[in-house]
DNA sequence: TTCGAAACGTA
DNA sequence: CGTACGTTTCGAAC
């Protein structure tokens, strides 16, 4: 935050950070009801008040460009002569703009003949002699140059406009290694390819800074240019007018006479009748609240220290540190007076916990932690406490955290992260700042990320945490509707907990079989390559795609497969297609070096995450997809091979462990199906699940109308690619490329399967209808999936919303159904206290590790919890199996 | 060093 | 011109 003893003048360069908002803010999602583009206003004034409530300036101006022209296209007509036409949804959004700020009071400076950038320079050096505490907001780097000690620039990250980078000197040294003065003295010498301003070859950022840090300026290094040597000191000699031309270029003007001084830009309040106007031509209503909340705010004169917050976000309550006795008479207070729950946040180093803390709406508490000490002995019972209710953010991580420190965690009643995502499932807050970002519009109190040990007198940022999330947990439940809140509660609220114990347990793995695997697949692998080198001639890296092609479509002459953005396609696909049109003994060894390269690859990834305990610990990334599913990583568990016979010697290697020697696996068989049969109500599909006989031949034989004895393998394998590639959006040219039939046959395929079976089509075309309307999809359990695209006039843009949209239901509502059997087997398995424990999860499957004779009894168990996850139109089917390892349990 | 593209493993 | 993911590799370079 600023110095508070100085004004601090705010400065922003308004085409720069307009324009950044046009291209982060999707266009079409923001437009009025008579087709004016607002996306490239709303960004901006959303970051603008965004910054008046951050920063609190005390001043403040907007600067912006006159035209493309000024003093620096007049001595070099080719600068910025690359940037292509100002697109013109974003060209009327300007004069908008200033129309909304100069209704909300904020000044505008422009300088015929100078750039917006000259502007800030000049208010940024008035500023600071003056004595004012001076922050530039603009996306041009140039900008650097104008950080001091009393100057900072704000930079828009790569993630959009609300997030600003801070540059202050420190920062930039840092992250430049040079003072911010000397920035465009490497930028000189690198050149900005956005400005058309060529500069030194095959000079970069390291070698610019090297220069400059050893002749000391540029000046000096173009004067000694003979003295420097190799490849790039010619490109320097030769180039060193770029340079130089860049150089004066790149120069700020700090001295324009300018209509305007710091003093007089003082902020005033906004003119609430203006803007009340000008917001309602744009349509912007959630931003008009937030400027009507920042009146009063407004900073009213000469004095910014006295005003002393009017309606800002209240400050975090001072953390209390108590023990024994009185922690216990606080949480007991705390409790009864806040029966929806305390926040905790709970702070981690390593993986272990250092501190606590737990907040109330108006009070907070700090407990260093300290294992065995017996004064915390009313947390601990607090924390394990089923009734006493507890929010926090990413709960899972800390109820690991605590796991791995012997503490137990019950009573999770809100996770603000799990919410946000059930809000937003395609959104960007993963982090407590984001989203008390978003859902406050506050900045989260840092502790200092460069200081690996807090400040003594600092404390944890723990309580102080633990209240914002508290504070954010409030807003987000009041923005979740009734089903939403359902879904959290009743499914992933109780699934984390599962999933924390899952990745505590972790799986254990054949070490020796894997090495030997490895190995085995090294030599095939080396052999392969050997063979491959001999056919062509000369040795090459099979795995890269580029020197592929040119072997390929270069040497061997072959004809161009499906086009990709850097050439022709060498994926397996394509490498088959050549097969068949043009065999040659170089694609077959080709397509073996890679099946076992990547085997030999997973291997490898697997071996590398083997812990000390013999087991691979996964991490499931309960918010990782958009649908419902839960994404898996460190490693990846979910993408372990099946198909091909070396895959399975993978699946071989994940084993029982030492106390528990059974694994056992239990799928959904067609559960995808199964829920499209639920939800389109086709009565054919419907009698398929209910007749015993299998899917695919039941389908073949409608479809083909022949007897289901007298289903081909064939007519079975096109049927069935048709009924999984429906619930994906598939189209007849998609089904000709997978079945390698062509078009025409594909279409007549899809005909003869939507005459049969008709109610599909109509579900799925009424799917994408009735989310046009709603602007969501939803998952029989009240998952919702916002689908902004389906009106989207871009066809690319709805074509992929549409299939999405058609798919989230499907494949959501079957993610809802697993978390639901597992929180029930979980269940069982507490309350009938087996030893027995869930492993692992693979969308339709679930692995667990058996305990000595408890074989029968989770059999049971697990078939009966699976199936009645969900009462669907169709019965729900259960497969299970048992083995020494995941290969031989899959039975 | 960082990042995007291509490739490929799963449901 | 088939949904949803994560990881690795190569090779160019905001």
């Amino acid at each position: 935050m600023p110095d508070s003893q100085k004004p601090v003048l705010l400065v922003v360069d308004g085409h720069s950070l307009a324009f950044r908002a046009f291209y982060a803010l999707p266009v079409d999602s923001f437009s009025t009801s008579d087709g004016q583009h607002t996306n490239a206003i709303h960004g901006f004034l959303s970051m603008l008040l965004l910054l008046l409530q951050k920063e609190r300036p005390t001043h403040i101006a907007v600067a912006f460009d006159i035209s493309r022209f000024s003093f620096r296209t007049r001595e070099y007509p080719e600068y910025k002569g690359t940037r292509s036409e100002t697109p013109p949804e974003f060209k009327g959004q300007v004069p908008l703009l200033q129309e909304a700020l100069k209704a909300m009071n904020v000044p505008t400076v422009t300088k015929e003949d100078f750039e917006a950038d000259d502007v800030l320079a000049t208010l940024s050096v008035q500023g600071r002699e003056q004595g004012y505490e001076v922050l530039v907001v603009s996306g041009d780097r140039d900008s650097i140059q104008l950080v001091n000690d009393d100057v900072t620039l704000l930079y828009p990250s790569v993630r959009g406009v609300s997030e600003l980078t801070r540059y202050d000197r420190e920062r930039v040294l840092e992250r430049y290694g040079v003072e911010p003065w000397q920035y465009p003295e490497i930028a000189a010498l690198v050149g900005e390819t956005s400005d058309n301003l060529p500069g030194i070859a095959k000079v970069g950022e390291k070698t610019a800074v090297k220069w400059i840090t050893q002749y000391g300026s540029l000046e000096n290094l173009l004067e000694r240019r003979d003295e420097v040597k190799g490849v790039v000191g010619n490109n320097l000699r030769e180039q060193w007018e770029n340079a130089a031309r860049n150089r004066r270029l790149n120069r700020l003007r700090t001295d324009l006479e300018l209509p305007v001084g710091p003093a007089d830009l003082v902020r005033r309040p906004i003119d609430e009748e203006a803007v009340r106007a000008v917001f309602k031509r744009l349509e912007f209503r959630t931003l008009l609240d937030r400027v009507l909340k920042l009146e009063g705010g407004g900073v009213s004169g000469s004095a910014p220290e006295a005003d002393e917050d009017a309606d800002a976000a209240p400050p975090a309550p001072a953390p209390q540190q108590l023990l024994d006795e009185e922690l216990q008479a606080w949480l007991d207070r705390m409790r009864a007076a806040h029966p929806d729950g305390l926040g905790l946040q709970v702070e981690v180093q390593g993986d272990r916990v250092v501190s606590i803390g737990v907040a109330g709406p108006d009070e907070t508490v700090d407990l260093p932690w300290q294992p065995g000490r017996a004064d915390y002995a009313p947390i601990e019972r607090w924390l394990a406490d089923p009734d006493a209710p507890k929010v926090l953010h990413d709960a899972k991580t800390q109820i690991k955290a605590l796991a791995a420190s012997g503490l137990k965690l019950r009573g999770l009643a809100f996770d603000t992260l799990l919410a946000g995502w059930l809000l937003r499932p395609s959104g960007q807050e993963k982090t407590l700042a984001q989203v008390v970002d978003r859902y406050l519009q506050e900045r989260l109190p840092e502790g200092d990320p460069n200081q690996l040990v807090q400040d003594v007198g600092g404390g944890s940022p723990a309580p102080t945490h633990a209240w914002y999330v508290l504070r954010a947990a409030h807003v987000l439940k009041e923005g979740l509707d009734e089903r939403t809140l359902q879904v959290l509660v009743d499914i992933e609220l109780p699934v984390l907990a599962v999933l924390a114990d899952m990745e505590i347990a972790g799986v254990a793995v054949d070490a020796a079989g894997l090495d030997a695997l490895n190995t085995e697949l090294s030599t095939r692998i080396h052999d392969l390559a050997d063979q491959a080198y001999e056919v062509v001639g000369h040795e090459l890296n099979l795995g890269s795609p580029k020197q592929l092609q040119e072997v390929l479509f270069g040497e061997l002459g072959m004809p161009g497969t499906r086009k990709t953005k850097t050439g022709y396609s060498t994926d397996a696909d394509s490498l088959a297609d050549l097969q068949a049109s043009h065999p040659h003994p170089f694609l077959d060894l080709l397509l073996q070096h890679r099946d076992a390269s990547k085997l030999r690859q997973i291997i490898e990834t697997l071996q590398r995450s083997i812990g000390p305990d013999g087991r691979i610990h996964t991490t499931y990334v309960q918010t990782g997809t958009t649908t419902g599913r839960i994404s898996s990583n460190d490693p990846n568990l979910q993408n372990i091979p099946i198909r091909a016979e070396e895959g399975k010697r993978i699946r071989g290697a994940f084993v029982a462990g030492e106390q528990r020697p059974t694994l056992l696996t239990a799928d959904y068989s067609q559960i995808e199906m199964r829920i499209m049969a639920h939800l389109s109500e086709d009565a054919g599909l419907i009698e398929a699940f209910h007749s015993g006989e299998d899917l695919h031949r039941f389908v073949g034989s409608r479809v083909f109308d022949v007897d289901p004895a007298d289903v081909t393998p064939f007519m079975r394998t096109k049927v069935k690619a048709m009924s999984y590639g429906l619930a994906y959006g598939l189209s007849a040219f998609g089904l000709s490329q997978q079945l390698r039939i062509d078009r025409r046959e594909a279409e007549d395929l899809m005909q003869g399967y939507f005459e049969r079976f008709g109610g599909v089509r109509d579900y799925l075309r009424n799917v994408v209808e009735q989310a046009r309307v709603d602007g969501y999809t939803e998952t029989i359990f009240g998952r919702r999936r916002p689908f902004p695209d389906l009106n989207s006039p871009n066809r690319v843009l709805r074509g992929n919303a549409e299939r999405a949209a058609l798919n989230a239901p499907i494949q959501g509502t079957a993610a809802d159904i697993v978390k639901i059997a597992m929180i029930g087997v979980a269940e069982d398995l507490r309350e009938r206290e087996l030893r027995s424990r869930l492993l692992l999860q693979v969308h339709d499957e679930l692995v667990l590790e058996v305990a000595d004779g408890e074989s029968e009894v989770l059999a049971d168990v697990v078939r009966t919890r699976m199936r009645d996850a969900a009462a669907l139109r169709v019965p729900l089917e259960v497969q299970v199996g048992t083995g020494r390892d995941w290969d031989a349990a899959a039975h």
